[in-house]
DNA sequence: ACCAATACTTCGTGATATGATGTATTATGC
DNA sequence: GCATAATACATCATATCACGAAGTATTGGT
């Protein structure tokens, strides 16, 4: 997918990463990657933003004798993934102007 | 709109608002009110972009005693509208994700 | 022993949306 | 008749952001 039509998505992804449950970073890259790919120095970034943002909480334990960073999401996390879904219906009708045919081709 | 989500929206909306035939800057932007909002200094730069990827072509005349750019659309910008269709696509198995319930909480 | 996988970090770069500002003409309200 | 809004396009500086490259360090497989 263009770029420039992920930066939008990418965001809210990593909170759908870890709504359900405590997560971290490269298990988050794993979840998401049918859906959207991304990079670790992209994914480190935006957990980084969405820390400073208060949308998620981070934990640091350890795990087989390396440290790993536990990401929460937060109550403002959770609203931005519901304010994401008022944000698709505008995108829905900007689809609709996008692939709405001319008159004269309109399907019948 | 979030400036992010737009992102991948305007080169194509640009596209669409000239689709159906001619049509130059100030007139684009009052067509694609109603759907998305952009200032003209922002689309300037896309009809610049546009150009030089060679998904629309330009020409100036005049109207009224006033110089008018008039912008078509060539066929890399159709075929760039059509590979819109897939990424929406891409876009909608995203939603999905980001969007589905937990199985504990799933609707009956 | 070697290499892949796990796990996180930092840096530089390029793309890009936007506000501010500018220029110039035409149309409209009072 | 004149101020103001609307039309129309252009340029610049700025901030945000995705990403590749490169690095550090440990574990697991062969």
């Amino acid at each position: 997918m263009d770029v420039q039509m992920k930066r939008g998505l990418l965001d809210v992804c990593v909170l759908a990463a870890i709504k359900d449950g405590e997560s971290y970073g490269y298990k988050i890259i794993k979840d998401m990657k049918p859906y959207i790919e991304l990079s670790e120095s992209t994914l480190y970034t935006i957990l980084k933003r969405l820390e400073t943002a208060r949308m998620l909480t981070v934990r640091t334990a350890e795990h087989g004798g390396r440290l790993r960073k536990y990401y929460r999401i937060t109550s403002a996390g959770l609203k931005r993934i519901e304010n994401f879904k008022d944000e698709w219906k505008e995108m829905v009708s900007i689809y609709r102007f996008v692939t709405k045919e001319d008159d004269a081709n309109a399907k019948k």
